[in-house]
DNA sequence: AGCACGCCGACT
DNA sequence: GTCGGCGTGCTC
């Protein structure tokens, strides 16, 4: 009813799509003088969308509309940005069907903040140019730049098959690169971009993990790469430097561009190379919203564009290993620990013999005491005389993980969610003891007596990283004790100046979560200890194992980092009840790939993943039974429709492991599938069926909110 | 998803 | 008599 005016015989129609469920693209009418452009597809634009005013991606240009043209409305405003490129509109496509999410929910939440700020997009371009006249301050000043005749003969080797003829010509490769920590693989693949580099235009792609990016890595790059402009993708870069970087990134500004899982997505016009270090890490799979793999969206990508990928661990992931070994991948090993540092000692204390524990006649034995086995003890005590750090993993943050009632075994339960509220002293999350949910948020005074039965005798079950702290400093007085979790970085100003303490040296005893292992590379720790290792082993998840290990073999690698000549590798003592277990008796060799071997073997007699594929259907309702029903009745009607073969199966519903969360109640079913494209048909058949009685993600009849999610990475 | 419209229940 | 519950349908 706006677009009275003289309507010109060819009007131009955009499709464009919104970050909403909805399958389809909307039609809006394109004033070319008043945008002062003509439309293209990847365009940025702001449209009237029902009575609300929304942000949506141009898919498509053309002078008709299914829709009728009269009452199409107008696009109000077009960002000052240019289009996506093609490739990287490919990519969104894919991972638009792989995942099944509607494309706007695919690319909108790629799109820096900064950029669907539409009210601040006219004043944008003078900004822009403002910060080119005063760009030019390299910030980061390089450190630990290791030129190609520096590296060991092994790195040598390494860097030599990955610069080959095919290099030379634009092809698609994936390569894995194998290597303990210290083996100096971060060298090789640095090496390896440099000769990419070269070509002055040439972008690269740098993946890490959520939490292993830090000052240290970019130091490194820029040694590296002094002449080259970085931008940097994460989510401890503020909201305006990230939309800056991807700004950089996508005009082709930015040759490095450096970040976890989202980078992935991020727009690269002249992309020539990507590195995913750590590929095996969980970090990389989004877990909210388009559920990607940020790394095997990056295999995609580099295959679309025919260029290499590069991925590096010390423990790959099962999926990564087997393609390697059977030839599907190139397999570049390094398998000596560069500079002569040497592994470090694995010993397995089982805290079942109780010759390993503390007893009551022991001098000094206390309830401290109890925390730590007296092997343990011993061993820190010795390596604190040598004047060596230690550093403590325990899996739990917190004081304990319960509070309970001595006289009626009330427990401390989320009163949302199927889980204990875990008890923080004061002086972790604030100035009072406070029980926590770490499900939904909800914090809750202590109780002065039991809530059921009245009795003020409340006592802890377990313990935590706070109670652990206590121990440990009540046990070696004389020690400084320094705790590092997600509660106490919060305190500081984020982990990096903990780290930075351990660094210096201020610190004789880390007390804290997997955290402290994925930080730095410290050079003076001679013990490293990993309590309740057993924890993450009774998860019903069948990849709990393989996590583990990728995660001792990490904190393994903290251990004997120095360089110096004739130190010691350093010792890595374990805790667990079951020292029999294939985990510990792999990870006591060191043996990677037996460890890997084994797994897949038991993998496939499952016939589990990377054996099968597998997606789940999350069910969320007020309360299980309908949860459950929900799942039945879908479960049901696939086995009506066919769905259902000797090649695709379904499993019964079931409760999630944490059923309740935050006042509703969850469910999932899994299909698991060893055909990829019968999976993936069979899921869009679902997709379908689900919208068609649901409006967005919740269904009409019973007011279920359900979701599809491809290969989960716990289930 | 987000929102308006619309038709039935316990309330100032 | 009305305020408000959430079932239903629509958004170019």
């Amino acid at each position: 009813m706006q677009a009275q005016k003289q309507l010109s015989p060819k009007p131009i129609v955009v499709q464009v799509v919104l970050d909403k469920p909805l399958s389809q693209g909307f039609d809006y009418l394109w004033d070319a003088e008043k945008l002062g452009a003509l439309p293209e597809i990847g365009h940025l634009v702001e449209v009237p969308f029902g009575r609300a005013i929304s942000i949506g991606l141009v898919i498509k240009v053309s002078a008709h509309s299914d829709y009728e043209i009269d009452k199409l409305k107008q696009v109000r405003q077009l960002a000052p940005l240019p289009a996506l490129d093609p490739a990287l509109l490919r990519l969104m496509n894919f991972a638009s069907q792989y995942y099944i999410h509607s494309l706007g929910e695919t690319i909108l939440p790629s799109i820096p903040q900064m950029w669907k700020k539409t009210g601040e997009w006219e004043k944008i371009p003078n900004k822009l140019a403002v910060l080119e006249n005063k760009k030019n301050k390299p910030q980061i000043v390089g450190d630990g730049f290791i030129s190609e005749d520096q590296l060991n003969p092994d790195q040598k080797n390494a860097l030599k098959v990955l610069i080959n003829e095919a290099a030379n010509k634009k092809c698609f490769r994936v390569i894995l690169l194998q290597g303990q920590t210290g083996s100096g693989k971060t060298a090789v693949f640095l090496n390896w971009l440099s000769s990419i580099l070269v070509d002055p235009c040439a972008q690269i792609l740098l993946l890490v993990p959520e939490i292993n990016l830090t000052p240290q890595l970019e130091r490194r790059i820029k040694a590296y790469f002094p002449d080259k402009v970085m931008a940097v993708l994460h989510s401890g870069v503020s909201e305006k430097k990230r939309g800056i970087a991807w700004y950089e990134a996508m005009t082709g500004k930015a040759q490095i561009i450096l970040g976890t899982r989202l980078a992935a997505l991020t727009p690269m016009p002249n992309l020539r190379a990507v590195v995913v270090d750590e590929e095996h890490d969980s970090s990389y799979k989004q877990q909210e919203g388009t559920r990607y793999s940020a790394r095997d969206l990056a295999i995609w990508r580099a295959h679309d564009q025919s260029i290499p990928i590069l991925l590096s661990s010390a423990t790959p992931s099962l999926e990564t290993w087997l393609a390697a070994k059977s030839g599907r991948y190139e397999y570049v090993r390094l398998d000596q620990r560069a500079q002569g540092a040497r592994l470090p000692r694995v010993h397995l204390i089982n805290t079942r013999d109780p010759q390993n524990q503390f007893s009551p006649g022991d001098v000094g034995a206390s309830k401290q005491k109890s925390l730590v086995s007296k092997t343990l003890a011993h061993a820190i005590s010795k390596n604190l005389a040598a004047k060596k750090q230690c550093l403590i993993l325990i899996n739990r943050r917190g004081y304990a993980p319960v509070l309970s009632c001595s006289a009626c075994n009330w427990l401390s339960k989320c009163t949302h969610c199927s889980a204990y509220m875990v008890l923080h002293k004061a002086g972790a999350l604030g100035k009072r003891s406070i029980l926590s949910c770490h499900h939904c948020g909800l914090v809750k005074p202590i109780p002065n007596f039991c809530p059921e039965c009245g009795n003020a005798d409340l006592k802890t079950l377990g313990h935590g990283t706070q109670k652990l702290e206590d121990a440990i400093e009540e046990m070696w007085p004389e020690a400084r004790v320094l705790r590092v979790d997600t509660d106490s970085s919060k305190k500081n100003k984020g982990a990096e100046a903990l780290f930075q303490k351990i660094h210096d040296g201020n610190v004789d005893i880390v007390v804290g979560t997997q955290m402290i292992a994925k930080g730095h590379d410290y050079q003076n720790i001679g013990l490293v200890a990993v309590l309740d290792a057993d924890g993450r082993l009774y998860s019903a998840d069948f990849r709990a194992a393989e996590r583990l290990f990728a995660q001792l073999i990490q904190v393994a690698g903290r251990a004997g980092r120095a360089e110096v000549s004739g130190q010691n590798g350093g010792d890595i003592y374990i805790e667990t009840q079951y020292p029999e277990a294939a985990v510990y008796q792999y990870l006591l060799r060191h043996d990677v790939d037996g460890f890997l071997a084994y797994t897949a073997n038991e993998r496939e007699e499952a016939k589990l993943p990377p054996f099968s594929y597998q997606a789940l259907v999350h069910a969320e309702a007020k309360n299980l039974d309908k949860a459950i029903q929900f799942l039945t009745e879908l479960k049901s009607s696939l086995k009506i429709k066919g769905v259902i073969t000797k090649q695709l199966k379904v499993y019964d519903p079931v409760p999630k492991t944490v059923m309740r969360v935050a006042g509703s109640e969850r469910a999932q079913l899994v299909i698991e599938s060893d055909n990829r494209k019968l999976l993936q048909e069979a899921l869009e058949a679902i997709d379908q069926q689900l919208r068609q009685d649901s409006q967005g993600r919740i269904s009409k009849a019973s007011r279920i909110r359900w979701l599809i999610e491809r290969d989960p990475i716990a289930i």
